[in-house]
RNA sequence: GUGGGCGUAGCCGAGAGGUUUAAGGCGCCAGGUUGUGGCCCUGGAGAUCGAGGGUUCGAAUCCCUCCGCUCACCCCA
């Protein structure tokens, strides 16, 4: 029996009203802010995300889905967002926009890991940018929009955290004192911590493990090595934020997956302690396009896990949209009342009232039965009787009572009947 | 990549070497006389017991390998 592959999965019809319901969410939440929908390929050349991403990292080192296609082009699915809109805002010369440049996205992202809860090979991620600016009022604008995003549903107490990684003016003095600080002790950090220190210093500080956390703790912080410029833009990112009445916490041991971050960085997590998984996260990016070939161009975004969020909307309280289900179901009794009812329910769907009719030959029975089971309301029903009379029998599937309408008045009819789309 | 738990029909789930030609429930289909759902009753379809190999006279049940699911680590959304 063929599956799905690993880490990937089918979003049955059941499942579809949780995500409209988050994709709708969405789109409204970047219609209030001012972003502006942006689709863009599913596979990328590798390069634009090893050069964007970083070797080095993680997901450029183990974790992309690498191909060649059959014109030997090196090709990658892409494992996040950002690197992708940058392209697409070079290619396009976005910068003849006015700046800042508002992008939002819904798109699948594809990392090669094991899965597990709120992890996939295939996953779903909304995320925006905003390029062209690098006012720190933007950066609580985005954290903003992030919070109000989680806000308008249930998903538990959450909390913000913040913190500032430098340009690369300050990071390479930070990450010299970092390493002088790990390199001058006397204990040991564990195994993952000593690869770290060679390769991604800055990983140092959200391990997870026990004896490297009291290690971390008492490491250097990137906000007491940020250059003055930095520095500033740190300070006032805060300043926004209280302006904004946003509640966050400066977490200095808060470093992002992604060598193009710069200044500030953020994630939301839920206050729950114990939750491991990060709903979503983000930050400034000033050196990327850039480094992609553009002109110096600041940005900042962020992205955030659909399948985490419906995972927490599952257990939260959040009221969701009914699924919509046809109005009517047209039951036919015999051959000929079938080829009435097929007309009918054509008729009906062309003047845009949804409606569903009989297959193959089965009893009245058995037809009712299945609009129950379906949960339509009302079920249109075609016989002998009616056949004479140039007439249907409405039923009312919630209070049992039918009577007999004229054929050519049910669309007229249902209408009345029909919720208020 | 590492470690734990798990894999019996679409779903839930009994079953622990031999009356298993594998229970039961949900769901699906059909019927309970002639044109009516939700309750009840009856019947039916649907499983190479995750795959392959081995032990045994005999394996869903024991052993090995692989695959998958799941949780955690790593990493991240």
């Amino acid at each position: 029996m063929l599956k799905a592959p690993r880490g990937t999965s089918d979003i049955l019809p059941e499942e579809q009203h949780y995500w409209q319901f988050v994709e709708r969410k969405a789109a409204a939440l970047c219609q209030l802010y001012g972003y502006e929908r942006i689709e863009t390929p599913v596979f990328e050349d590798a390069a634009l995300f090893s050069r964007s991403m970083g070797d080095g990292t993680d997901i450029v080192d183990k974790e992309m889905y690498l191909f060649k296609d059959r014109g030997n082009n090196a090709l990658a699915l892409r494992p996040e967002g950002t690197a992708p809109v940058c392209r697409a805002y070079l290619e396009h010369g976005m910068h003849n926009r006015p700046q800042p440049v508002k992008l939002y996205y819904l798109i699948t992202a594809f990392r090669y890991e094991r899965p597990q809860a709120g992890r996939y090979r295939q996953h779903h991620q909304f995320g925006f940018e905003a390029i062209g600016s690098d006012d720190p009022a933007l950066d609580a604008e985005v954290m903003e929009m992030a919070w109000q995003f989680y806000g308008s549903m249930d998903m538990g107490e959450l909390s913000l955290l913040i913190n500032s990684i430098g340009c690369r003016q300050c990071r390479p003095d930070y990450v010299q004192a970092l390493r002088g600080y790990y390199s001058g002790l006397s204990a040991q950090p564990c195994p993952d911590c000593q690869v770290r220190l060679k390769h991604n210093p800055l990983r140092l500080l959200d391990c997870k493990d026990q004896s490297c956390q009291s290690l971390a703790e008492g490491a250097p912080r990137s906000a007491d090595h940020l250059c003055p410029a930095c520095a500033a833009h740190f300070q006032a990112v805060q300043a926004y934020l209280d302006l904004l009445e946003l509640s966050f916490q400066v977490n200095h041991r808060l470093v992002r997956g992604l060598d193009y971050y710069t200044r500030t960085v953020f994630e939301v997590q839920p206050a729950a302690e114990g939750a491991q998984s990060t709903l979503g996260g983000g930050g400034r990016y000033d050196g990327l396009i850039e480094e992609l070939g553009g002109r110096p161009t600041p940005g900042i975004g962020f992205a955030t896990g659909l399948e985490r969020i419906i995972l927490n909307l599952k257990q939260g309280t959040t009221p969701l949209p009914p699924p919509e289900r046809p109005l009517v179901y047209i039951a036919a009794i015999g051959p000929e009342a079938k080829r009435q009812a097929v007309r009918l329910a054509s008729r009906l769907r062309r003047s845009s009232l949804p409606a569903l009719t009989i297959y193959g030959e089965r009893s009245l029975k058995a037809q009712l039965k299945q609009v129950h089971s379906l949960g339509i309301p009302y079920a249109a029903i075609i016989g002998e009787e009616e056949l004479k009379g140039g007439t249907v029998l409405l039923r009312d599937m919630v209070n049992s009572e039918q009577k007999p309408v004229p054929l050519e008045s049910l669309p007229h009819h249902l209408r009345t009947l029909a919720p208020q789309a």
